[in-house]
RNA sequence: GUGGCUAUGGUGAAGCGGUCAACACAUACGACUGUGACUCGUACAUUCGUGGGUUCAAAUCCCACUAGCCACC
């Protein structure tokens, strides 16, 4: 018996978009869904309560990190991710091929896996598709990712085309190496920008049999006309009856076209990280809350928001937090920010189940005009 | 009253005769897409208390004045 159980619950009429519901052993998650970022084993700045109020299903956790340090073998014996923080919701950790991307100078690939330096400690650690895959079910997540490279862009196409089968090699040890069978393995689709790769890449996923998939390599320089052509038609090449996820996306506008292209799941640091520096998201644009603009203004972030946030504090408030660097604006500030990202899922997915998501999403766009 | 010390942007200050006056903070604006992020980037003194002088060249040397601080009477 699998460890997820997917069912698309909705079609939509006019577009590739789909409602869902996903069950894993720690609960169900409805789908269209952000997986706010909490790679530490914490959602920066948010209690597990207090995710829970947001709206938050399902979080995410990073393999490379959590390995560095407390160490997978302490989570274990620590009762697993959800007993050690405190979460007992679904909870998806990332294999740590984001990082083969983004330590840059710190790593060297090779066929047989990745040499990382800490970037704690300058100490060197190796990481396989085998060890991922290891560390992964001692963290104990429900659904646990292939360890890929995350292809830099730009590259040559011949760099990219032996990345990209390099990670589908990777993905045929993660399978075989994976033991336990109360996890899901999502494969990742790479392929860089190129049609032909990215279709390569699916067909050969697709064949091996994972429990979801995942769209990897975006949103790494690209412009965003581009990273919407390979949603667009990338969906179409992951099997219906599965979930589909874009890995590390992105701005609001990136979920809505996302999700109009038939993705199911997202996650992305923007919603935590962007708060934490000031920048804060509304139904007619973003703001940016250090600006001189907000210093007498006694309205909420954003008048048309439910969250707690808006409900109690004006922008001048927040923006004077901000400016004296009180603990407080990272936390009010993300706290209104995964929010606003977790209810536009919530609207999606309203959207989608009464046939409207294409009128959904121009309005979208029309109120942040 | 006498002697000494010090005067550089919103602030704290570098500078000790020779490119556009260092740096930090503050301020303003921007960036951030599977977190190496309460981070990063850009802007911000045509001018060095005031007035004169020396020099090819002065924030830097000299003189006077003004202000502040310290000591003594």
């Amino acid at each position: 018996m699998p460890a997820i159980d997917f069912k698309v619950i909705h079609k939509d009429r006019l577009s590739a978009a789909r409602s869902g519901s996903l069950t894993t052993p720690h609960g169900h998650i409805d789908t269209p869904i952000f997986m706010p970022v909490g790679t530490q084993a914490t959602v920066k700045a948010m209690t597990p309560e207090e995710l829970c109020e947001v709206g938050a299903q399902i979080i995410l956790a990073n393999t490379y990190h959590l390995y560095i340090r407390p160490g997978h073998e302490l989570v274990e014996r620590m009762g697993g991710l959800h007993r050690f923080m405190h979460w007992d919701r679904p909870i998806l950790t990332d294999s740590g091929g984001f990082q083969v991307f983004s330590l840059g100078e710190l790593r060297k690939i090779s066929e047989e896996g990745v040499r990382f330096q800490s970037h704690l400690d300058g100490s060197y650690h190796f990481i396989s598709p085998e060890s991922a895959i290891s560390i992964q079910e001692a963290l104990g997540g429900d659904i646990i990712m292939c360890f890929d490279e995350c292809t830099p862009y730009p590259a040559e196409y011949d760099y990219v085309r032996r990345s990209t089968e390099l990670t589908t090699r990777w993905a045929g040890r993660c399978l075989e190496a994976k033991r336990r069978d109360d996890q899901a393995l999502f494969g990742i689709v790479q392929g860089g920008m190129h049609r032909d790769l990215r279709e390569q890449s699916a067909g050969e996923l697709c064949a091996m049999g994972f429990d979801g998939y995942a769209l990897g390599g975006l949103s790494v320089g690209e412009e965003k006309g581009l990273m919407y052509d390979i949603m667009g038609y990338c969906g179409p090449l992951l099997p219906e009856d599965k979930p589909r996820y874009v890995m590390g996306i992105g701005a609001p506008e990136d979920l809505i076209e996302g999700i109009n292209s038939g993705f199911d799941m997202f996650d992305c640091v923007m919603p935590t990280r962007n708060a934490r520096n000031g920048m804060l998201f509304t139904a007619t644009g973003s703001i940016n809350i250090k600006n001189a603009v907000f210093a007498d203004d006694s309205a909420p972030i954003d008048g048309g928001c439910a969250c707690y946030v808006c409900a109690n504090y004006s922008r001048a408030y927040l923006r004077h937090l901000y400016r004296s660097g009180e603990i407080l604006a990272s936390r009010l500030n993300t706290w209104h920010n995964l929010h606003y990202y977790l209810s536009l899922m919530a609207d999606a997915r309203s959207a989608i189940a009464e046939d409207r998501f294409t009128q959904f999403r121009q309005e979208f766009y029309a109120k942040r005009q």
